[in-house]
DNA sequence: CCCCGTATACTCGGCGCCGGATATACGGGA
DNA sequence: TCCCGTATATCCGGCGCCGAGTATACGGGG
């Protein structure tokens, strides 16, 4: 069976590994340090599995069993060739092609007639203010980025992800404007609903 | 055991049953109908597998056995007190509180200087062309609903879409722009790791 | 009247993910 | 020297999700 890309902590891994062998738990730590686990999920169980499940495929292999001390042995992974080429192509196929994705707000903000008028204006007003704190908090860390000296490419993902906050905080203030005035399409029978 | 808000299906079975009761077949074909599926990820399997956990967790109950002619008996479930309370606050939550989803883009941009540029600016431009494709036929499926005398509050989450994609296709574009001149800040040592 | 494709309705095995448990080593304070 | 909190490194049971499989009924063409 072909390797399924699923999870892409093993993109990360495949990444790491590239750079120089490594433990799993290094990997975590590695991860940890350069604010990787802020775009890829990161939990020790799953990394343990996906290193396997890489290891099945030959797209990394154990390349070494340290034992320093009495610290448990602890096994350093190598990456294959089949490995280097998988990166490649996984990475640019998750960049070429947009993947359907089902964000929550979707679901939510798709059955919000469900909930009174009020109280949807309510819930809207809180998520703007706290997309509003997440782009106070990614400016700083970015400042803090840049001033290390790393180049803008070394946070390109920080600049996306400002851009698209932006973009649904702009949406928020219109929908939560539209519906404070009543001039969302369709406003009138919904008031009626919750009466 | 508190019942875990994971899968947004459970909250479209919630949803629907507070119409009326259902069976789980007929939920999937009324998601189908009302294009639900766009917006949460439907899988029969994973609709059991739901049903029967909402079910342990007396958000609802099986109402009735019917047994239509020789068609295979099918149990038709109801919405209880407790689960329409469960969804109102779900929804509440959802919508109040952004939930971090690790989108896949943003772990394949972050890795981009792994390609070299000249890849990267030729996958960055097929996702541009593919997310214009993606705001077309949005834009074809919102000009068939309004025909259908739809409020827009029908279709607002294909607005928030839309919205989010336009944001999206725009960063693309920048993005390339700057991949292609050369001024994204870091570009000098990206092409030099390369070659 | 038979055949076969489609619709109806659910079932089940497998697998990946998660979070908590496990076990040892190190370092600093009392 | 003892204790305990933190760091190191991995393991494992359970559970939810997935997709393919199963079985019957209906309806239209030949």
């Amino acid at each position: 069976m072909t390797f399924k890309r699923t999870n892409p902590l093993a993109l990360a891994v495949l990444a790491l590994l590239s750079e120089r062998p490594m433990h799993p738990y290094e990997m975590a730590q590695t991860m940890r340090e350069r604010h990787q686990e802020e775009v890829i999920k990161l939990n020790y169980g799953s990394l343990y599995t996906v290193v396997e499940t890489l290891t099945r495929h030959e797209l990394i292999t154990a390349s070494a069993v340290q034992k320093a001390g009495n610290r448990p042995e602890r096994t350093v992974y190598a990456v294959t060739g089949a490995g280097t080429a998988e990166l490649h192509d996984w990475l640019r196929s998750l960049i070429a092609e947009p993947a359907r994705e089902y964000p929550r707000f979707e679901a939510g903000i798709s059955m919000v007639g469900l909930l009174p008028p009020s109280d949807a204006l309510e819930v809207v007003r809180r998520r703007e203010a706290a997309v509003t704190e997440q782009l106070t908090a990614l400016a700083v860390l970015l400042e803090k980025l840049a001033g290390m000296g790393l180049p803008q490419l070394a946070w390109i993902e920080l600049d996306y992800r400002m851009a698209m906050l932006r973009a649904e905080r702009a949406w928020l203030s219109w929908f939560a404007t539209a519906t404070g005035e009543g001039t969302v399409g369709g406003y009138d029978s919904w008031e009626d609903r919750h009466r």
